[in-house]
DNA sequence: CGCAATTACTTGACATCTCAACTATTCACC
DNA sequence: GGTGAATAGTTGAGATGTCAAGTAATTGCG
């Protein structure tokens, strides 16, 4: 438990002077800031498309879920998000043409969603620079510490439920 | 190169039937969410304090200015985030009392915070809560693993810059 | 069968965040 | 010294998230 002689990365970016309080603090500082970072590029790579991360992350789900669509609550969960959130981008999107709605008749309470062929044809020309991105991500890790960032991700998520 | 024979915790999590496209991919999504996850266990902890996330690191951050306090575009920069999202942060802030705003008598552009007495006794009881929701963080991690992910996230930050 | 509880949204209100545009100062340079 | 450029911040408008409360359809149970 010596001192540092050196201030790590992340104490020299939030100028901060002294050490962090704890391995948790500095590590859920870390990943906060360094999720933040990666929104943040994710936005710009996609700003030029006129869409938002979080829609296009709708619309793939929405391809994934293929010609059976998902209702609204569904894509709630897979987006771990609140269902107004969800209404109000799918309003949004369906303005836009890339998304239809229309109430189930298995159950009429349930409104399913899919991608139109407009929202298909956004999406193959976005998948590559998104790719990009994605890649550009882990510029810094050997494969193998991408793996493992993989890992301890999911450990933390474990540890959180 | 091989087909994993089970399929990633997070592949389950996103009920996604085919392997993530690649290792910056599953990384990403791994990332962001597990980013959300520790958020919105942070916003849990401190809901009962009638303060937002947000708000506390902004307080946390000017208690750690001290006496000189912090200009708003200062604060900014340590938020990674714009200035007129700290300005209407600073608005609510003030109107609870815990912050005060003046014009710097050096440079009049400038708008010195700081926090109150109010802000420091909050920031008193709330400490203990927010150490352990970071130590809650890491729970699943040994104390090694937590040093490597703070590594991992500080290269794929110093990537992106 | 009928009615209460549950489910699936939807709407309203508020806190972030973002970009763009605007005001007030201060700086730099002739 | 004065004027144009840069800096600090505010305001307006839109997107995303949250909770609370309301509506419509379906389910469950006596």
């Amino acid at each position: 438990m010596t001192r540092p002689i050196t201030q790590s990365l992340l104490q020299q970016e939030l100028k901060q002077r002294k050490p962090f309080r704890s391995v948790g603090h500095e590590a859920t500082v870390g990943l906060l800031r360094t999720a933040d970072v990666v929104r943040r590029r994710w936005t710009e790579t996609l700003a030029p498309y006129g869409i938002t991360a979080p829609q296009y992350n709708v619309l793939r789900i929405l391809r994934g879920a293929g010609r059976e669509g998902l209702c609204t609550l569904e894509l709630a969960n897979r987006l771990i998000e609140r269902a107004p959130g969800i209404t109000r981008m799918l309003d949004r999107l369906e303005a836009h043409r890339w998304v239809r709605r229309e109430r189930s008749a298995d159950d009429r309470r349930e409104v399913r969603c899919y991608v139109t062929p407009d929202g298909v044809r956004l999406l193959a020309r976005i998948d590559k620079v998104v790719d990009e991105a994605d890649n550009a991500a882990v510029r810094g890790l050997s494969r193998a510490e991408g793996r493992e960032l993989i890992r301890l991700l999911d450990k933390v998520r474990a540890g959180l439920r």
